[in-house]
DNA sequence: TTTCATGATTTCAT
DNA sequence: ATGAAATCATGAAA
């Protein structure tokens, strides 16, 4: 009787054979999960060891963050590293729960073909199906990881986000160099990879800054003018203590009267001298020596670069000069 | 909490 | 590619 059955039942089987290939086709490899997997190991995620040894930080910065923070780094990595620890666990939870789950499903096949006809090829289709189910749940605690750390990135990383006042020393640099330069405030690539080494800054953030400064000078230099008197005279200072040494460059300035065979210092004071006399002097008529009056002071050069902004201060260069000319023979 | 200052980014023009 | 202008986003002071 049991030979009996067993036999009907391994005919009904050759018969269902033909579904069971069916479905045994191998789907192929996932794009997707690929792209997972390479940001997760990019990412330091799917490395197991604990200690990403900075691999994981440098690599988590393409493109941004310019100079390497390591303090806000370093509580990026340790964010990072809890994720990572979330990640195992749950990977490795998701992994002893598929072999228990495998081992039982083999088991009562096993048994089963005391009574039935199971074949290997059985066998292994239902292995296939268990790990296809749960490398499913494994690609979701994938994906949810790749979106904790791209949401750590942005919360951490993004320069943006995390901007931080430059030092003293940078603002101080930068500044000395826009007020004595102000006739033509556009230092050269050089001068710019000096004023980021002075400061300890990037080259890129002295562009930026001289950007900033640039537009907000010419909006705002009434505000500024005291800054300007400021450091115009440590300007100066600095330079007669230093004498004809370090100047940097002297840039493509249109104009002969800032720039020429001498260093620009020449130019920085005289702006300085008169800035400051400027500033002292209380304006007889109003109009005299207004913030981007002050600029009009300057050099041809210096006005037309904010001209566009500042009609007043273009207004009557001529006049400016008369001014200027008479100020020093006071 | 609000306001201002400031570094970074984006968009557009040259 | 570089700079102007507008804008965003954050830090710090009020």
């Amino acid at each position: 009787m049991k030979s009996a059955l067993f036999s009907v039942l391994c005919e009904i089987k050759g018969k269902t054979a033909m579904s069971i290939r069916q479905h045994q086709e191998e789907d192929p490899p996932d794009a997707q999960l690929l792209r997972l997997d390479s940001m997760l190991l990019a990412e330091g995620v799917s490395r197991p060891e604990k200690r990403g040894r900075g691999a994981a930080g440098t690599a988590a910065t393409p493109g941004g963050c310019p100079n390497d923070n390591s303090i806000e780094h370093s509580d990026y990595r340790a964010k990072l590293s809890h994720i990572r620890q979330i990640y195992h666990s749950e990977l490795e939870k998701y992994e002893q729960a598929c072999r228990e789950f495998t081992t039982h499903v083999t088991n009562l096949l096993r048994e089963q073909s005391r009574v039935r006809p199971v074949s290997s090829r059985e066998m292994e289709h239902m292995v296939g199906i268990i790990h296809g189910k749960f490398s499913a749940i494994q690609r979701q605690l994938k994906q949810s990881t790749c979106e904790a750390v791209m949401t750590l990135r942005s919360r951490l990383l993004d320069a943006r986000r995390k901007r931080r006042n430059f030092s003293k020393q940078a603002t101080q640099v930068l500044n000395e160099y826009f007020y004595s330069h102000l006739s033509n405030p556009y230092p050269s690539e050089e001068t710019k990879e000096e004023l980021a080494r002075k400061g300890g800054i990037t080259v890129s953030q002295v562009s930026n800054w001289f950007g900033n400064k640039r537009i907000r000078y010419k909006k705002n230099s009434g505000k500024l003018q005291e800054e300007a008197t400021m450091y115009s005279e440590k300007t100066s200072v600095a330079t007669k203590v230093r004498g004809s040494g370090g100047q940097t460059s002297c840039q493509s300035t249109p104009s002969p009267g800032s720039c020429g065979p001498f260093p620009l210092t020449s130019g920085g004071d005289m702006v300085l001298t008169l800035r400051t006399l400027a500033f002292l002097q209380p304006p007889p008529g109003g109009a005299f020596l207004q913030p981007p009056g002050g600029v009009c002071l300057q050099p041809p050069a210096h006005s037309s670069w904010q001209r566009a902004t500042t009609p007043q201060a273009a207004s009557s260069p001529a006049e400016d000069s008369g001014s200027f000319n008479s100020d020093v023979s006071n």
